[in-house]
DNA sequence: CACTCAAGAATTTTCGAAAATTCCTGATAT
DNA sequence: ATATCAGGAATTTTCGAAAATTCTTGAGTG
């Protein structure tokens, strides 16, 4: 997740430098986990076993999972504890169709809106992640996870001058929502190197687009960018659902 | 909070029948507590004080307050605790226009989707609405939390068939902030029995103009519905600021 | 008089165990 | 065989107190 922290200027850092409280360290991890697909949706958060793998008493943890819950990527039924959310192919079409509603419209204001700094962290979050692997060249989860990272920062800086906390944060928990299920549903080594590459020469365009303010050139890749992504994953439900 | 319980059916009924957990019970109240204004911007909510007010122990109120967290009803800092979270106006500034553009945006898709079951739902809670003493005419704290929950409820039926259960999610997290805006800006003694006459009006047409499927013309009276009470918001900012 | 710092008080966070609830198993009855 | 139900096991929820942190106060110092 990707949280505010100074309250005064428009441009807001991302996440927490550090989580200060174990029931937070326990909460970004428990999301981490969730949003990487290793824990699986609908799988069973017991007790006993989240104590052990995440090093913590009882009350972080119910603290992080009614966080959780709030963020609806776990569910809490009655007194018969917490599991991760359930996907389905339905949500997931709810999710693109709010998704690319709130990010082109955040993407429009910011390319109004935005200042030399605003240009400044684009072509820094650009450079850094073209700096990473492309994906499913690297059997490495450190690295893979470092260009998720990274990924979510580009993005977040093309729309962060858009001037509404308030459509960060939405926009904030959709990506996360949708990166669990294209993590899900596509995993990383079924990616071709020419697929690759048309992701790098993408990203590459959008900066480009966005930093000119061709706001209708950028939109416009930004539409494309996103449907490669969509569309893999809906054939994915195609092939696995029944 | 209107929470969502089974899972199949689009039209999804309101609020959970009653709360399951003592923490979610603690939840609800310190929201509507929240909301309504009771709970002042900036309060310091210290667990002593918590704890004998909302007959509970530390464990279910801290689950509450991080779940309120998520909502950013309350805000946490450090290893400092929690107090109620600060309202502005550059933040009301936000809400409304996020707020504008999905409710219209569902409003629209509610229209074009509608059974006869949503027309029902409509029906109903715009007679509830009706049945209840308008804003300002009673000294009763009692009614006006009814009002309040029946005029929610109304608005929400009027969006409820728009098919995404994460728009309606959003929507709903955001007349929840805006309504507590207007609760602590706007208090209901104020209203003239003229206003009250108004706002009656635009509720009937409002649900006279949808039920036809007159998209243009529900939004309009929506529009100026809104426009209403956002301008009397933002007139009671100019005079407290400073 | 302002400033620093330490000791004590107040408060938050975390733990471990008790209480409450749900789940499972197998015996009994139909 | 199937259904029902009691008893025990497993699990969740809640409490109360310990540990850790922050805040306050006031004495001592420059």
């Amino acid at each position: 997740m990707i949280s505010a922290k100074r309250e005064g200027n428009p441009e807001t850092p991302l996440s927490d430098p550090q989580p200060t409280t174990l029931a937070l360290k326990v909460y970004e991890q428990l999301r981490r986990d969730i949003r990487s697909g290793s824990l699986a949706p609908g799988q069973p958060l017991r007790t006993e076993w989240l104590k052990t793998h995440y090093h913590s008493g009882v009350s972080p943890l119910r603290e992080a999972l009614s966080r959780l819950a709030a963020e609806y990527f776990v569910t809490a039924e009655g007194k018969r504890g917490y599991r991760v959310s359930e996907i389905s192919e339905q949500e997931f079409d709810q999710l693109v169709e709010i998704r690319e509603d709130l990010e082109a419209r955040a993407l429009e204001q910011s390319i109004a809106n935005g200042d030399d700094d605003w240009e400044a962290r684009i072509v820094a979050s650009s450079h850094k992640l073209a700096l990473t692997v492309p994906p499913g060249l690297t059997p490495d989860p450190e690295a893979d996870e470092e260009r998720e990272l990274r990924h979510r920062q580009f993005h977040y800086a093309l729309v962060n001058a858009c001037g509404s906390r308030w459509q960060l944060r939405f926009l904030d928990q959709l990506t996360d929502h949708l990166e669990r299920y294209r993590r899900i549903m596509t995993p990383r080594s079924k990616i071709s190197k020419k697929t690759a590459a048309d992701i790098e020469a993408e990203h590459r365009q959008l900066m480009e687009r966005t930093i000119e303010r061709d706001t209708a050139g950028a939109l416009e890749i930004l539409g494309a960018h996103r449907r490669r992504t969509y569309s893999a994953i809906r054939e994915q439900f195609a092939r696995t659902e029944f």
